[in-house]
DNA sequence: TCCAGCATCTGGTCTAGACCAGATATGTCA
DNA sequence: TGACATATCTGGTCTAGACCAGATGCTGGA
């Protein structure tokens, strides 16, 4: 069986083209399931197949029960420039937004007490953010600082560039940082506002981002859609 | 319905608790679709669903026609560290092999001739590579070189590191890299070798190396399978 | 002992339905 | 006009089969 011979791939083919001749525009919604299995004389399952594999590449994007939408296109992350999410987003030319889902004290986890170098059972602020590009939700982060060394800062706005806040209201600056890249399922508590069905994977960023003496001040669990993003690193 | 009402999940946490009990090693065959459709009382196209969301997360993967397997751990892969790939292989204790598939001189793309400096139509060397851990294809790697600057470059060992040869014959050293990273369609020419359905997606790093002078030297393209891969990026 | 050919096992693709639950549009009533 | 109930549309999950092609193991013959 050729590669021609699949259905679910003539179907994908169709599709794509029309997308590259833009007959559909980024964000706008494709037909039904039921429609285009109409269409193509086949059943839900292969227009399905040849859906998920658009997804897969990154073409289009679901959301739940609403049905299938194009996939804008990819926000560049360089962690190297040491820009905040609202400087890459203007400069790219796309409509940002934050929003803060969650901001508590917590107990630190394992992960989290090695990363900040705390003892286990200390407390650490836990904010959960979700950004949006063009109104669609692409990240949910988890932030994590030590609760002793940053008194109130739950009550200070937490939507803006942490890193800023940390510089102005506690004079800590950030000096170098840490990160790790994975393709990763999505975390459970991510999955509904991300609207990515359960244990499907994203890109996972963790950051662990010290002052110049070397102390570790922010931790930061990052999952993004993984057609929203491409990271671009330069070194010397 | 809840999360717990799915039967492809139910069939993904049995299966991911006994990974996690270590019941199967790494690389082992688990049992077939039929075998466990049977076992868990469901057709086919259900366990598959739960197959396909252990393979999305990383814990299993896929062999064709020949069954699934338990993913071995990531390799860590830090760019800034400038470590080659046996070197960081060795430095993880891991065993790397690397096999030449292709080499030959072919007219640059657009994106070749772009990121080389290059006039449109200009020549260059086509490397291709297959390197694998532990005996699994994880990374299919188009390396391309300008043919002018490099004479004689395919008449030498290809499957050791190529910056090491650069600086051993051509007295060229690289000092600069620009690194692009995004999850995307694995190339339909390395779909096979890797062993991946066509069209699923991977883990694609861009690389394109200057030397002390700024001019380009090397363009890389990579496709590794996104389980098999962290990215590890240092920035001060 | 080694190899060729065949049977069997595997996943890969597909049909033709079904029912459910969330999202959305519509229409009705206050 | 605005709020609410309802009908309809969407994707999400699942059944019970089918046939195909590649991978593998077995078996008999040279």
């Amino acid at each position: 069986m050729n590669d021609q011979n699949k259905q679910y791939l003539h179907i994908r083919n169709q599709l794509a083209a029309a997308l590259a001749a833009e007959r559909f525009k980024a964000q706008s919604k494709l037909p039904s399931e039921r429609e285009l299995s109409e269409r193509y004389g086949c059943t839900r399952v292969t227009v399905r197949e040849a859906l998920m594999q658009m997804e897969a590449e990154g073409l289009i994007y679901r959301r739940n029960r609403r049905g299938w939408f194009v996939t804008p296109p990819r926000l560049v992350f360089s962690p190297t420039r040491k820009l905040n999410f609202m400087q890459m987003v203007d400069e790219q030319n796309r409509q940002g937004e934050t929003r803060v889902a969650a901001a508590e004290v917590v107990i630190a986890d394992t992960d989290t007490c090695r990363e900040l170098m705390l003892a286990p059972g200390e407390k650490v602020y836990e904010i959960i953010r979700i950004r949006s590009l063009e109104g669609r939700p692409v990240l949910y982060e988890f932030i994590y600082f030590s609760q002793s060394r940053f008194p109130d800062l739950l009550d200070r706005p937490l939507a803006q560039s942490l890193t800023v806040l940390l510089r102005e209201h506690y004079g800590e600056r950030v000096a170098r940082e840490q990160i790790r890249i994975t393709s990763a399922t999505i975390d459970p508590r991510a999955t509904e506002a991300l609207e990515v069905l359960p244990g499907r994977s994203g890109v996972c960023i963790r950051r662990c981002r010290s002052n110049p003496k070397g102390e570790p001040v922010e931790r930061d669990v990052e999952y993004w859609l993984s057609d929203a993003i491409e990271v671009q690193v330069d070194t010397h």
